[in-house]
RNA sequence: GGCGGGGUAGCCAAGUGGUAAGGCCGGGCUCUGCAAAAGCCCCAUGCGCCGGUUCGAUUCCGGCCCCCGCCUCCA
């Protein structure tokens, strides 16, 4: 009936915010396992908290293929709210031209974090009919109001489920004084838009739509873009922690008083990336980007290894110090990999079990990278005294192979370094001198080298070159 | 105020009713022309404070002190 994870690998669970539990993740479908993501608002650079909940969500879907369910992940990018039209307009830019470029800048450090791109990953823009077909079965059943503004509001009160995931009926349905001053639009300080009427600080920023001239709000684009490439109802909806409420919340309400089936069966949300024991933000001036990191000489690589050290339902606390540990460890996963050699047909999962386990027990990747160091040390133990077969290494070596990609790891780098012929010209002469035993004229090649910038590492029967202020090759 | 998450070695961070994973740093060793890298070993009688339950608590209960997040559009 559903797929079985090969090799006798542990099924995952995941811990499920809406019941709070931690329950085997299986496709409803019985083939392919359905989930949906909340993307990023392409209004500047994405930084590197907005990045750990994306990171996680690339692991969670690796571990689920690796464990063989094929997925099935979509992911939006907001292109239409306050932020994207106030800044494109500060800019002197068409809205659509402005998110255009952040999108790809979006898309580019994804692509360097070895974030794999999801199935489906598309603009709200691009989904205004879907948005407005789904407000408008929501106003036909009288979910759904216009108000005194031309706005288009769902009425909380018409769900009568409203805030199961975030709890609300445990907490306090405040009503906050500044929205008294806004009676005049809804009938409840609830109820959320999902059409907003044209206003002119919106300049030419506006569609056509049964309620008017405007724009969606933000909740509706993700119902109607997760339920057009995922179906009514599907596997999982992902997110930061702060999108539980009321982001989440609103878009159970409206979905599944459209349809009247559960939108999603389970909720996977990702805790806050900290700095410095503090919450990012542009005003302490603790707020990084992917760039940032880069310019302290460390790699994205190196970044998303950062972002996994923490679990994720954890606040993660940043800082500088951990990024040299990252290339530390990922230098030892570098060489293990060399010296195990080809992955053969047939893996032999049984030497990195624990780390198959603490992945599969709710994504619990810092016991599995604490597992991943025992396990490379005791298959480095193997391979010097046991003196394994050719076969069994290989089998070893695919096992090894699944686990770095779980975690995305050692990925083949899209974009190598290319080395530069005078500096490779350096590098032979060297090699020649100190096979000659002309200790002086090699340190002398040495440090012209490192004065171009290259370190040059001697092995025994070859040498590695490696920019300096990038980590080694 | 309401709801929730935390306080574990210099830093980061798992975990458990039975005596503290792992990484980095640090120390030692092997290897090594030099330089590195790599490999091996060591490194918290202690898990915010005070009580309680228990044969036994860092882990359960109560109280207290700090820190952090959410409470209408922030991943």
């Amino acid at each position: 009936m559903s797929a079985q994870p090969p090799g006798g690998l542990p099924r995952p669970r995941l811990y499920d915010t809406l019941t709070r539990e931690t329950p085997a993740l299986e496709p409803m479908d019985g083939r392919t396992f359905r989930f949906y993501c909340c993307g990023p608002t392409v209004y500047g650079p994405a930084h590197i908290g907005n990045f750990r909940t994306f990171v996680m969500q690339d692991v969670f879907r690796r571990v689920l293929e690796v464990s063989g369910i094929p997925t099935r992940h979509v992911r939006n990018i907001t292109d239409v709210d306050d932020k994207t039209i106030r800044q494109s307009q500060t800019e002197g830019k068409t809205l659509d031209a402005f998110c255009q470029e952040w999108t790809e800048k979006f898309q580019r450090d994804a692509a360097a974090l070895h974030l794999l791109p999801p199935h489906v990953e598309a603009g709200a823009v691009s989904h205004l009919p879907d948005q407005i077909a789904l407000i408008g079965r929501l106003m036909a059943d009288g979910h759904a109001y216009q108000g005194g503004d031309g706005s288009v509001y769902f009425r909380i009160g018409s769900f009568p489920a409203y805030g199961a995931l975030s709890r609300l009926q445990e907490r306090t349905l405040t009503t906050h004084s500044t929205q008294a001053d806004d009676e005049y639009d809804r009938d409840s300080a609830a109820d959320f838009a999902l059409w907003k009427a044209h206003r002119p600080e919106d300049g030419a920023n506006f569609w056509p739509s049964p309620w008017g001239n405007g724009r969606p709000g933000w909740h509706v684009e993700c119902s109607a873009m997760a339920m057009k490439h995922l179906g009514e109802s599907f596997d999982l909806h992902g997110g930061g922690m702060d999108l539980i409420f009321p982001h989440h919340e609103n878009e159970i309400a409206q979905s599944e008083a459209a349809t009247g089936k559960p939108f999603a069966r389970h909720w996977f949300h990702v805790a806050h990336l900290m700095v410095e024991g503090r919450k990012m933000s542009k005003s302490l001036g603790n707020l990084h980007t992917l760039e940032d990191v880069l310019d302290h000489g460390f790699s994205a690589e190196e970044l998303r290894y950062v972002l996994l050290a923490g679990h994720y339902r954890q606040p993660l606390n940043f800082t500088w110090d951990a990024l040299p540990a990252a290339r530390k460890f990922l230098g030892r996963l570098r060489i293990l990999r060399e010296r195990l050699g080809a992955p053969g047909p047939t893996p032999d999962h049984q030497p990195l079990h624990g780390v198959f386990t603490a992945l599969a027990d709710d994504l619990n990747t810092p016991a599995a990278l604490g597992q991943l160091s025992i396990a490379t040390k005791e298959i480095n133990a193997w391979l010097e005294s046991d003196a394994p077969s050719p076969d069994a290494r290989a089998a070893v070596a695919a096992s090894f192979a699944d686990v770095l990609r779980m975690f995305g790891f050692l990925l083949p780098d899209p974009s190598p370094l290319e080395t530069p012929a005078a500096v490779t010209a350096l590098a032979e002469e060297r090699w020649q001198a100190r096979q000659n035993r002309d200790w002086a004229a090699a340190d002398r090649l040495r440090a012209q080298l490192e004065e171009a910038g290259w370190r040059m590492r001697d092995g025994r029967d070859s040498y590695t070159l490696a920019p300096l202020d990038n980590p080694a090759p």
